[in-house]
DNA sequence: CATTTATTATGAGCCTTCCTCATTTCGCAC
DNA sequence: GTGCGAAATGAGGAAGGCTCATAATAAATG
């Protein structure tokens, strides 16, 4: 062993990295526990283990160390996210993990919802939208394109309206189950997804699907994308 | 005029109501234009005309009078919920009703939910809600067991997953909306309600509904109200 | 009307918390 | 060791929430 790795941290580039990911936990840790207007941010430098004055040297403000530390928690839902969706499945059960993964997300780190809405609050802009969460949201619409390219979905699902009933459900609903001190229940997925069942495009060969009058389908199809089209060509300007 | 008549205020107990009022008013004005961590108790005090020691003899701390002025905006949304809807319409249309009434109310005063969130957030309990929140929540149930009882719903509807795809929706679509300074947009409303079409019982008699294929209907429905949307636009421009 | 009693209003000041900055400590090259 | 720049510290300023001794006002009483 040589006496430089001896050193339990060896640069200062490593120690400061270090030191800024226990700021990070402490923060985590303390909001999540104590809520926003009950963490001091005396207490966080002692949970760091650091002087209330360094705590500036990494972060501007309490406002601004709240807004890390709600990021990192997006971001990291967005690395579960990635893992939890199945892209080889096909797009409404892929929409049913990633419902599955972020309620159970949402029911067990419940505190972070609070945070959000309070990371969200600044000063200057009348409201925002942080970056991680716009990522974290993009899963969804990666999502559904797969699935218009696929044609297992219709051309013309609204999709940002979808997107907002599809997260929008989901965060009441960890809301009311945490009332009522449930657990996770996977009936609520299951009973949003059916509500998008309009949207898919039936799979199964058009043998199978006799029943219906397919040229109206057909018809109707035709009609659907191009008013997607138009709508896209108008939002593009 | 008899002389007693002559003074502004008569009797004590109506000019402490007035007090309240303009206090009432202060702090929903105050918390509205400059937020929660915006608004001191003094500024309150000010508007209100009174010395901020005052406002302590009429509500405990900021987080209480924070309390009041939310449950007061949720009890005044709720009158105004009961009169938006006409309960001898069919349910589909009280619920249509009672979703642009929510949508537009979100929108036109959409600090009011931010002020929500910070309200539930007592130091003592893990998670409550506001009493007049239920209250106000409760226009959607009535709407709903209506449905039931004059078999215009399913009576397998899960109303309380309807009830938080029905807020959430409506919640996020409103912030959406504001983010992209939007107006009011009737097809979230439209598109929301056709999503529960799947609970309803149709009305229509056997012998008319024989062709039907309720995700036909579903689908030109949509269309429907996209080319409306478009057309106004276009109108507007 | 005069006096007493009860109720309501006031704001100076205390305490806590966020944040700054003058000072000190540390890491490292020479 | 010495010197220098970067990093860390914590005392103190500033601001806001809240209390409480005091004052003003209204009601009750004789």
């Amino acid at each position: 062993m040589s006496a430089s790795s001896s050193h339990q941290k060896n640069t200062q580039r490593e120690r400061l990295e270090a030191r800024e990911q226990n700021i990070l936990k402490a923060a985590t840790e303390a909001f999540s526990a104590l809520g926003v207007d009950g963490t001091t941010m005396a207490e966080i430098a002692r949970r760091a283990d650091i002087a209330e004055g360094t705590l500036y040297l990494y972060h501007k403000n309490k406002q601004d160390l709240l807004a890390v530390v709600v990021q990192n928690f997006w971001a990291e839902l967005t690395k579960g996210a990635l893992i939890a969706v199945d892209i080889s499945l096909p797009v409404m059960t892929q929409l049913e993990q990633l419902a599955t993964y972020h309620l159970a997300a949402l029911i067990q780190q419940s505190d972070m919802v609070g945070l959000t809405y309070r990371a969200r609050l600044r000063h200057g802009e009348p409201e925002y939208q942080l970056p991680k969460i716009r990522e974290y949201v993009r899963v969804f619409d990666q999502i559904m394109e797969r699935g218009i390219n696929r044609k297992e979905l219709s051309e013309a699902i609204p999709l940002w309206q979808c997107r907002d009933v599809f997260y929008g459900a989901l965060e009441y609903s960890s809301r009311t189950l945490l009332l009522r001190e449930a657990e996770f229940d996977p009936s609520v997925v299951k009973q949003l997804l059916a509500m998008f069942q309009p949207y898919t495009i039936d799979q199964t060969p058009a043998v199978m699907a006799g029943q219906k009058d397919s040229s109206m389908s057909n018809r109707l199809e035709k009609i659907e994308s191009q008013l997607a089209k138009l709508q896209s060509d108008r939002e593009s300007n």
